[in-house]
DNA sequence: CACGTCATGAAAGATATTTTCGCCCCGGCC
DNA sequence: GGCCGGGGCGAAAATATCTTTCATGACGTG
């Protein structure tokens, strides 16, 4: 049942009765103004009060408006016929969402840098919109052709070594998991030595990925150069196109580095840009695949559910 | 970002009506997204109705909904109290202002899931959004009290232990190097063996965390219970606030859960909100040891600096 | 197959909003 | 100065809307 407007004029009864101004949505202060001067003195306070805290108004039920402004419930509704509401119960709603509107409105700053006294509210809010910021800038700095090309290689690869180190070991882990997943023989490494030893295994159709954010860790170049002399296809996660990992990469997927300062270290930005890259990665293979991975992925979904409680309701 | 209930009546002003939380303002979509495993089929309906056209839903009264949707009014009233209001009236209201945000804001940009046969470029842009959005909801839904006090305890422990497993047990690790740089003595355990083993040795002033998605893994509820009942402060980031993890947490911090499919597993999306939680408890553990956390910091970069140098070799 | 549990909607009960109605203040007119 | 018409205004009735209770039936379990 919506909200019919009851009010049907004595003379001709349109057939469309009258799509009359909508309701303000956010010109409410305009209208509060302009029509103050046709308001009795009552009508004003309410309008005033209205118009001075949306947010704390919108909280309010007939009678609390009514009790605020020292008026009756009667005349709150007059005024929000007024403004142009088929009643309070309309009013109300617009109010909330002006309150909105200008709540959204005042950012707490998050362009800038985060700052040792921050509250916490805007740590949350400039992490994640520095977060936000580094996915869109990757996914825009993203070469598809490259992309494709490493997908493709992974796709087809008889076995596959990732090198990471520190936080980028992570991702490199990460990675391999969600390969291991759909039946592609991965190995993560985060042990240089280890690394390098397994890289001389590798040979032409093998893949080997290093994460690197500098680009310049050479606990990660190394392995991947001996792969690439090996004649395996190498693929390089960096933020630095022109680093030096990129000397032994067939293909380079490069990251888009956020602002780092004292309190945000570079293995915070760096790494979101890096798990897209490598979800990209994973889903373009689960695509190639997708007769082996379909069926791969279902499995360790089951696998997992009997190491899972049972979820209760609430109690 | 807290959206305040200003009940200011000239009767008597209660000492402390309301210190619960108070309801969503915006991080609407993030609720319904969290809460959906919890609810039944027909408030799964009212819930999807709502998020789907909050404009539209606002406009409606509970009867209206109830039609809407195939239900009853009682079902509304329900949905709506999980949602953390007090009543449909109260989601209504914050309906309204979410719809006004929404249109002021930019526009919806709804995707749809990734198919198989998706161009590598939609992929890219896909996942980028769906990231992004689950960035947006979980630093929307973050309870920023609990997640002070959560910073306040691992600020002040003695020592602490973070249990993950799976995908989960990067985040883990991630949190652990991370805490590690700055001096906190923590240890990330994968092993649910040598996790309870070593929660035994946990006492008042330690913290334990747990990270799971799910919320009902019991490789890492176990030496969270552990932990908790041997006085530990306890902290769980999850995606379900209702799951049995929340049992034996001092504090529950949630992370939102975005839309999975076939092609996205959960892994993907609600490793993105947890490293989010993750770095905010980071940067608020940074800001409240500033004094022993900077030095510590430049410190691990200076040590980092010479592997970096290194390796320049011409192929 | 019997039982308990729980989701669900119908209807009763409580609130909030809208309408009605008449008081009362004000100013003009006799 | 007193009488009369016009509104502004609020109290309370009337209505719409929201909330709670309760009975029912579906579903899963033992």
């Amino acid at each position: 049942m919506t909200n019919e407007v009851k009010e049907s004029f004595g003379g001709a009864p349109g057939p469309a009765p009258a799509p009359p101004p909508p309701p303000a949505p956010a010109a409410l202060a305009a209208k509060v103004r302009t029509l103050a001067p046709t308001m009795t003195r009552s009508m004003q306070r309410v309008a005033e009060a209205v118009a001075d805290d949306p947010a704390g108004c919108a909280a309010l039920t007939v009678t609390g408006l009514a009790e605020l402004t020292g008026t009756s419930e009667a005349t709150v509704v007059r005024t929000a016929r007024l403004l142009g509401y088929p009643g309070y119960r309309d009013l109300r709603l617009a109010l909330a969402g002006l309150a909105a509107q200008q709540q959204s409105g005042r950012a707490p700053a998050i362009t800038t840098d985060i700052a040792v006294d921050d509250p916490i509210a805007d740590v949350v809010a400039k992490l994640a919109y520095d977060e936000q910021q580094t996915l869109a800038d990757t996914a825009a700095g993203l070469d598809t052709v490259q992309l494709t090309a490493a997908v493709n290689a992974l796709a087809g690869a008889r076995r596959t070594d990732v090198y990471g180190v520190g936080a980028s070991g992570l991702v490199a882990q990460d990675l391999t998991q969600k390969l291991l997943r759909i039946g592609l023989l991965t190995h993560a490494h985060s042990d240089p030595h280890l690394a390098v030893t397994n890289a001389v295994q590798l040979r032409a159709g093998d893949v080997a990925i290093a994460v690197t954010h500098s680009g310049s860790t050479g606990d990660v170049i190394e392995p991947l150069r001996v792969a690439f002399e090996h004649g395996a296809t190498t693929v390089a996660v960096t933020g630095r196109p022109d680093s030096p990992v990129t000397q032994y990469a067939d293909y380079v997927l490069t990251t888009s580095t956020a602002r780092e300062s004292e309190l945000r270290p570079a293995a915070m930005s760096s790494r979101t840009g890096q798990l897209l890259v490598v979800d990209c990665l994973f889903v373009g293979v689960a695509q190639r695949t997708y007769e082996a991975a379909a069926p791969a992925l279902a499995a360790s979904y089951e696998a997992l559910a009997h190491r899972h409680r049972a979820v209760r309701r609430a109690p």
